[in-house]
Order: structure tokens, then sequence, then C-alpha cells
DNA sequence: CATGAATGAGTCTTCATTCAT
DNA sequence: GATGAATGAAGACTCATTCAT
């Protein structure tokens, strides 16, 4: 569930302890922003991992940051997936499973899809961004080579696809049944299909 | 820009210096809405719209009030977007014309998109999706018998598409190109085929 | 319930619109920081007496006025209440029948009582609470006569007395009997007795 | 002046500085609410206690909390006045004493009197309040024991009479001479006497 | 390093009062 | 005279951030 982001550039390696308590931090973080959105306090964060306020700051000395973090291990962890399901699946449906996997689980991170709509795309985690768009590009090559989705789709749609259904996934009203008939519909639109207009 | 809901309910009739500081105020708050999303002060509303914070809250007496009007008159204009182009488009394009139409606003409409998935619908919203939904429907079913649209799609499929891809319009990065290209995977998989899966 | 202050001064004979107005407005505001206090909000004391806020301040230009209004308002009646008893009741019994009697009405009368403690007596009332001094001396003097009040009270105690059970009869917990048994111990340290300390 | 509740419940004990914090803001508060009444802003009372405005709102999560722990404080002092004096006092005259003493204080406790009648008695205080009833029972029924008092009176119409009379006490124009004849006719109610009504 | 108390700018909201209609 | 919309100062409360312990 939490990164292993060790010591960040050149510094000394944090001891043990402040690393762990970085990792409950971040883990806390998550949880509450993925129940309350990101305006959710600080302190509230401090409270769930079990440590005072300061130690948050000390380990991540902005919201900004601490959120940046969030999304930087959120996406992470996103490309280890797209790695295994590369590896794992069959080359044809991966990308299926990927974006169907993120989907359902969207609910529970109501921070990335939050974070991406609020703040927007901050250059700290711009990298970290990338990395998921060389995976979803992988993904879809795979796909292409199979047969199963339609020359000429590019990484970025499939990426704006993505996103736009996370966030239709946090709303209201949205159940698994809903869920299954919408991707059914945008997965139609990505195959490879003779009549396209 | 603004509507034009005058008196209502039961009430006499507006005073015309009220009325027009009422849509002064509503135009003023889409505006900083849309551009610093919903937790925006009330404050800059009130300057903005050029009047003092206390005419704001006469006019509504709650920053959640505010935000649902916003909604509310959204959704009016979008409803008569649709009636519009029932009455004029051809019956089988009039849906992906709106569709497009919403996502390419979508960046001025950042508060709609924004407000539906922050604070789910209130019950005081509720009638106006309801209104929604069933302008959908109707050019959703004048579609289906156009043959545009395959069978056994569903008005709220559409709107989880519809509102998804407008979320995901927001995001940095995303062109005019990328929005065209996007829209036509999803018109893809909205159209009638042959192989469907 | 409401006076019949006409015209103040040496204006003008008021409008008898204006009038009734002037009493509607004292007695929606009476019973209005009755229910709620003197921190009750001038608007409300417009709703309840039918009328537009700006009339309330036509009238009264300040909310102090208007509290020191009502003030004079109850103190008359106060006034009018101890001529009758003078006149009508066995002159030994007049003044406890004064007393018990205000105090009964004290909850409704939360006004009074908490202006006195809340905003402390301004000038501008004093000459109606020498009013209410003078009734109160008068009540005292025939009960001395009559030989059931104790030669040697002034009528500030009895004053002092008076208001401090009607702050006590506004507590939550103070029931009819609390009342009877509580006056009866204060009756019973104003009657004359040969055993005083 | 200031109580020494140090930390409540089962919590950790207050650092140091904390708790002094909450013993100035608790003085101040007093002050400030005796002087101008319990609508006085936490702002001023932030301000005499010398700290900043969170401080406050961090001790006391509410105006309300804070004008409770007032009322706590107070009348934890109350009953440890009347243990005392039930210890050292004759016991015929303890209960004449603390009830004077009460009295004499009050312009400085406008606080407790106002309180009592402004906002009721809320549970947090309950049992403060119960407190206090226990010790006035103490001293009263010494009292009857020692004859000073007659036979039936009841706690609760002690009470009535000391808040009473503590409002009372309040007013403009009550000096010590007035004060003195007041309680003395109080307290030749609450003796025994042969001719009682 | 961790702690958590203190800070204070910022937010929402209320309300007495003014003044154009 | 009456109306009620507008004003804006003031109040309660929040929360990211700092810093003494």
């Amino acid at each position: 569930m939490t990164s292993s982001k060790p010591s960040p550039g050149g510094a000394r390696p944090m001891r043990a302890d402040a690393r762990r308590n970085r990792e409950r931090i971040l883990a806390a973080a998550e949880a509450v922003f993925a129940e309350k959105g990101p305006s959710a306090s600080t302190e509230e964060v401090a409270a769930r991992a079990g440590v005072a306020i300061g130690t948050v700051f000390k380990h991540f000395p902005t919201k900004q940051e601490l959120l940046q973090a969030i999304m930087k291990d959120l996406l992470g962890r996103l490309d280890r997936d797209m790695a295994a399901l590369a590896a794992d699946d069959a080359p044809g449906e991966a990308l299926f499973t990927f974006v169907a996997r993120m989907v359902e689980q969207a609910a529970q991170k109501r921070t990335v899809v939050g974070l991406l709509a609020e703040t927007g795309i901050d250059l700290q985690v711009a990298s970290s961004v990338q990395m998921l768009h060389e995976g979803i590009a992988t993904l879809l090559v795979r796909s292409q080579e199979a047969g199963t989705v339609r020359e000429g789709v590019r990484p970025d749609e499939v990426i704006a696809l993505l996103t736009g259904i996370c966030q239709g996934a946090l709303h209201a009203g949205w159940d698994r049944d809903l869920q299954r008939r919408t991707l059914a519909i945008v997965f139609d639109g990505l195959r490879a299909s003779a009549d396209r207009r």
C-alpha cells in the first residue's frame, strides 16, 4: 500500500523510524484524502497516522508536497501494475484489463482523480505522469499488434478516456452494472472496426 | 451567460435592481468557481460581481445554495440547448452534437463538472438533474430510431460518458485535437455496429 | 398589550397608519425579545410585525431605542396595574399581590428582566423606573399602615427583591410550586415580625 | 482566581505552557465576560489573555464550551468555599455567610449569574450545578439543626433566592447598604419564626 | 527527530443601519 | 411614509505552518 521511496536525492539515508513514519503518513494521507477529498485537514492525516502534526510537516513541508507525494506513489504503483500486466496477460487484453481495474478502484482513489482535476498537474509529478503515459503506450501498442484495438488510437486518448471514466465512477448512482455498460461502450470504440466513421 | 430565473415560487416579483444583482452574482460566481474551483471564496465572488459581501448572502444564504444555484442555472441552459437541438438538428446527429458541444464548453464549466464530483448531488438540484436525464433520453431515442446509435445503450451510460469526458476535458494538455480524437472513440462505441461484443 | 404613546414631544401628530405601525412593531418586538432575548434580530421583529425593516428603523432609529421603548411601555403598564391594585385590593395585600403577579408573568417578560440585567438602566428610561418606584412606594406604605409589612422596609429593597426573583423565575427548573415556596419566604421576610434580628 | 483543572479525563498530562495558557484564557474570559456580559467577543478574551485567537479555540473549541468552562470553574470555587464554611463557621450561620458572600461578589461574577439566565444550564455543567445543590443542602440542614432556619425550607428555594438576589445585585443603583437591607429581609424570611404564615 | 502548542490570516455568516425606489 | 435591497463591520471558527519543548 505504501511506497518505498527511501531517501530522496543526495541526502543522507533516512533513519529507519523516520522512513517508517513517512510511509505511515503517506498511507494515512491517501486514506483520508480518498474519503474526504483534498480539502481534508492535515491534522486529520496526522491523527490517522498516529503521529503529531509536526512530524507530517517535517516529512512534507507543504500540504501540496504531501499531495504530490501521494500522486507519485499512486502512479508508481500503477506503473508496476501495468508492467505486471504487460508480462502476464494476453497481449490483446492487457489494456482493457488495466483500464477496467483502474476504474474499479476509482472510488477508493478519489485522491488521484480529484487531484488531477483539482490542482492540475504540477511539474513535480510530471515525470510520474510520463511514466503512466509510457506504460499505457506499451499496453496500447501490444493491443494494436494483437488486433484488439484499432490502429490510429493514441496513448493520450486512452489516458483521457481513462481519467474521464474514473471521474465518472466517483458519482453517486454509479454502480457495477453501469460501470460495466459504460466501459463496454468505450471498449467498443477502441476495438478495431471496419465501419469507422 | 446568466439565467433569467426571476422570482422563485409564490413570492412577489423581485425588484428590478435585486434581480439584476442576483444575476451579476450568479455570473460572477460561475466565473470565479470555474477558474478556482468551488473552494474559491465568496468574498471574491462579491468583488467580481461588484457588490458587498452581504448582498451575496442576502441572495444565497449559504455558499452551498450559491453553488446549487449555479448548477441549476447551468443545467437549465443545457436543457434549453437540448430542446433546440432536438428541434433543429438531424435526429441522428443531435445527441452527438450535444455531447460534443458540452465537452467543448467544459473548460468554462469546470463548475458543473467539479460540483457534481465534489459535493455530490443534493436533493435541491435533483430535479434539474432529472431534466438533463430526460433531455438526453429524448436525444438518445431519436438517435437510435435514426440508426446512429446502437440499440441497448441507455441514458445513464451516456450521462456517465458525458460527465467523464467533461472531467477529462479540464485537464492540462487537453487540446482541440485530443478532444476530437477522444470523442471519436466514444462515438464509435455508441454507433450501431454489427460486431458488437 | 401596546402603549398608546401617540406623538412624542413637540412633533406633529402622527398619521393614523403610522401610529398603528408603531404599536404593531412594539407588540412584535416585545414578543420576539421575550422569546429569544434581546439579541434577537431586528429583522425578525419586522417580520413578526408584518412591516419592512425600514419601517422599524423609521420609528425606532436604533435597536437600543426600540428596547427602551419596550421597557417604557412595560413599566407604564405595570404602573397602571399598581394604580388599579391600590384602588381595588385590600391595602395590606396589594403589594404582595403585585409582586406575585409580576413574578408569575416574568417568564413571558424575559425582556424587562433581561433588559435590566443586560444593558443596565439607561437614562432614557429613568423616568419610567421612577414611576415604578413611586408605585411600589405607595403600595408599600399602605401595607405598612395595614401592618402586613414591617416598618423600616424601603421601596428600593422591594424593587431589588422583585427584580431578583423575576430573574430567578426565568430559570429552567422553576415551576409553580418552587415559585410559591420562594415567594413565601420573601413575603415572610417582609411581614412584620417580633423577632427581627 | 483561576482553577487548577489540569488535564481532563484520561488524557496525558497537559504540557506546562499549555496549562498556563489555559488558565490565563480562563481568567481573561471570566474578567471580560464579567465586564461585558456573555456577548463579548472571543477576540477580546484572546487579547486580554495575551494569546492569539487560535489558542483560545484550541483550548475551548466553541464559545459555549468556554462559557461552560468558566461556569464549572466558578462553581468549583463556590463548592470549596462552602466546604470551608461548613467546616469553620458556626453551623447556624454558615448558610447566611455563604449567601452574603456570594451576593457581595456578584458584581465580579456577572458571568455566572448572566450565564445561568442567558443560555440555561447545559448538561455539561449539570454536574457542577449538582455540586452546588449538594453544598447548599448541607449548609441548609446544619442551619436547620442549629435552629437558625425554619424547618420546611428546601435547597431549591435557597438556590432560587440566591441566584435571584445575585441578579439583582448587578443592577445600577445597588449599593452596599441596599444589599445589606435586602439580604436582611430574605434572611428574616428564612429564619425560624413562630408566626409562620 | 518527534511533539503538539501557538500563530494569525482567511472563511463563512449575521445584523444593525442606510438609502434608492 | 413604507419598502426592502445593499452595505460592511464584526464575530465565530478553521487550518496550514512555525517553533519552543
